[in-house]
DNA sequence: GATTAATTTAACCAAGTGGTCAAATATAAG
DNA sequence: CTTATATTTGACCACTTGGTTAAATTAATC
């Protein structure tokens, strides 16, 4: 009753997930989902009983989406700089196969901060483990003293930001879709370099 | 009529451009604007035709104010750290003055790419000029090789991105706010180094 | 001070909104 | 096959939305 459920259930709720994430909250229409799942309006209001149940449902189905399993990657004891790569990496994945995720998640925790409370325990990484890792890398000589918050700014930034801003930048730089594409792979290599430099032990 | 004009005016137009920032176009209501301006709704429509007349000149205004004399910083002849230095600074003032015009201008952009068009050209640096700045200071050996794209996607989202994810951020590392304005103050130091370590001619 | 024009308002409207409901249809159980 | 149950629909409703209009008020002009 609430995993698999219903073939038309799972219809709707693609539906209405892209209809969400490409529209908001606020730019979606109950009756553009149903029209895009092929169904009655009131068959929606049946299986999700409101607007705001449906898009519940849906935020947290992308949330998850958009932050995978960060904890049982920062949790292994692979060395700090594979780390940061299978991190970008793994983002780099996500975004590329779900462009709007990145604008409609931050969108929507901007109009309403408070839904992150019922959505972070899923997958909150503990930030005393993350600066537990740091002091340990830090002792080891691995990496300079670094502040966390920098650390985990700086490469979701540089990882998630250019999904986001996609149109200003395609625009400004002259890419098209394809070039975005080659651009966001070679981010693979750039950003761990980026980050890693700027974490590697004063010289 | 285009510069000053009304008090009244003026009034509405703040109003709006408060309203329409925090609450996105689909998320404003002009009745709201116009509570917030004190007046009636109909004077809204006598000063602005409509919703998406409003809309437009707040956009318009916001958007000016996102992308300040980027070209006036790029072109002097200081030195490229310098110039990076002045660029970061200055995006790090409009957002801590501003919060919410990032959220605002890409999620709107997101939803009406070609609106892009009507306003670039107000503020555009064109691509050429960046790339050939780039190749001056690659043949003086002052930096390496580096693609522009990858550049300006690094140094804009580090600068921006924080503000976008503010509460991500913040329920992340349980910052309160006046230590999220301690870390962009911070972050003033440690993106212009990032950034010039990342361009620095390989040793 | 009278008259004209600009500004402001209350009342109103048509279209669109999320949501409901009783009837119709398909499916399952006996 | 019949009955009960779950699914699907068209018609409908109350309310909100952006927008209009005619009247009232204020400001400007003579």
């Amino acid at each position: 009753m609430t995993e698999l459920d219903s073939n038309t259930e799972k219809l709707i709720f693609r539906a209405a997930r892209k209809i969400f994430t490409m529209k908001g909250y606020d730019g979606a229409r109950m009756q553009e989902i149903a029209d895009e799942a092929g169904i009655n309006k009131a068959l929606l209001h049946y299986y999700f009983r409101s607007k705001d149940k449906l898009f519940e449902g849906v935020f947290r189905d992308v949330f998850r989406t958009f932050f995978p399993g960060i904890k049982s990657i920062l949790v292994t004891d692979r060395p700090i700089d594979e780390k940061i790569k299978l991190l970008v990496n793994q983002y780099l994945d996500i975004l590329s196969g779900n462009p709007d995720v990145a604008g409609f998640i931050f969108h929507e925790l901007r109009m309403n901060p408070q839904r992150l409370a019922g959505n972070i325990r899923d997958i909150v990484i503990d930030a005393r483990e993350i600066r537990q890792m740091i002091q340990t890398e830090v002792e080891k000589g691995a990496i300079r003293p670094v502040r966390m918050e920098h650390l985990i700014a700086n490469l979701i930034s540089m990882t998630v930001f250019p999904f986001i801003s996609k149109p200003v930048l395609m625009s400004l730089t002259g890419m098209d879709e394809p070039q975005f594409a080659q651009f966001i792979e070679e981010r693979r290599k750039i950003i761990p370099e980026i980050i890693i430099q700027s974490i590697k032990p004063t010289a």
